[in-house]
DNA sequence: ATCCAATTGCAAATATGGTGCAATTTTATT
DNA sequence: AATAAAATTGCACCATATTTGCAATTGGAT
């Protein structure tokens, strides 16, 4: 994550926010939970998140007014604000039209969906940035799925690059295993600890300088 | 806007139309309105707008028929139809496609969402008017439908081409296989991924130079 | 010195793209 | 409308790059 990964979720139901804000944690977000539209505009105002996913139907303010509440706020004009709603719910589409939603999440949800869902407006964000992560020396551009190191290209598998990509996009901040493994291999597929040695081993191998730190019993970190 | 800005937006519900309009025209578009099928019939002929955006459900002609009509009048051949429709409407999505609309838009919209599509569109139209891509022996000329490397004329198939073309209009950019598919195939259609494996086969052979460099696992790009 | 986690070399497993051939669809020609 | 030609797509096999796991080894912290 280049920018931004301070998430504010508000619903009514204990369940369902629990299940997001573990999703959201194993994925490297830092999470606030608020579990109706008051707490929700309180916390949001405290925490200004990056991003807040409202619950729609929620005792006290409902999502949409607690959305029009912040959009109102200069510090929120930008703040990526998401809806959450039951499917067959006719009346929001409508108002969700007149509110500055930036997307909608239908209930049911499953993790994966949210998760890339977010990941994508992230992205979106943080667009204005060329794709292009320069550290030192180091260039590494997503777009053309390079690096390159003192004028040097260098050739990196896709799981190597993912890697130092992902490293890189938070010098400094270090990844626990869990993060990596979310991130990279996803949630569904079981990959062994050792991989990320390896594949971390490979990643230091090819640069020649070494600009991964490890962080012993907790995880890698990236530094020039 | 390098071309076109005039927008016609017919919408039954006076809300979504208003809400429209004042979002497009804070960008820059100049916006016609119709509350029907008709009246958006009657209008695009007189305004000649560069998009349409129909609803699909509206008293008199529908969003369909609507753009049934227009497709058939000469005038209307490159125009940019959207349309507009409730989520759960499966069967429209078919007969939509049988139409020749452009792209689709699901309500409920957030502005934010309408805005980035249609600057898209709008993206897609100017670019495919500029023509000729040159790089370095290689020109792509799409008015003709043409390849020329070296003084040497080469014949590709159109699949070939928009392949080629495709590739060769960021050059160093790794085309995901998802992106080509899209781009190319469109979402519509489902083909293996086999099929782009062949065609970039047949491009390399033609073209005598490898400027199509695979990356394995991601995708592909191309390269003088 | 001992323990634990990380590293490393090696080898196996897997995924992925390339290739030739055939089937199918589309397009052009008579 | 019939036929031929070309283009598109799919399949099965192969070669190879990538990914992963194992086991031995290293290196640091207590």
């Amino acid at each position: 994550m280049i920018r931004g990964n301070k998430i504010l979720i508000a619903d009514d139901e204990p369940d369902i926010l629990e299940i997001i804000e573990f999703n959201l944690q194993a994925n490297g977000y830092e999470v606030t939970t608020a579990k109706n539209g008051d707490e929700a505009f309180e916390k949001a105002k405290k925490v200004l998140p990056d991003l807040i996913i409202l619950d729609i139907m929620m005792p006290g303010k409902n999502g949409i007014e607690v959305c029009n509440l912040l959009r109102m706020m200069p510090a929120f004009k930008e703040t990526l604000i998401v809806f959450l709603t039951a499917l067959n719910d006719e009346t929001t589409e409508i108002k969700g039209l007149e509110t500055g939603a930036d997307d909608y999440l239908t209930k049911p949800i499953s993790p994966k969906v949210l998760i890339s869902k977010i990941n994508a407006l992230f992205r979106r964000l943080n667009k204005d940035e060329t794709g292009i992560i320069k550290i030192g020396d180091l260039q590494i551009n997503r777009e053309k799925y390079s690096v390159k190191f003192k004028e040097a290209d260098i050739t990196l598998a896709r799981k190597e690059f993912e890697l130092l990509s992902l490293l890189a996009s938070k010098p400094g901040k270090v990844f626990l295993r869990n993060e990596i493994l979310n991130q990279i291999w996803g949630t569904e597929v079981i990959v062994g600890d050792r991989t990320i040695d390896v594949h971390i081993r490979k990643i230091r191998q090819k640069l020649g300088v070494d600009c991964i730190t490890t962080v012993k019993g907790v995880g890698y970190k990236f530094e020039m």
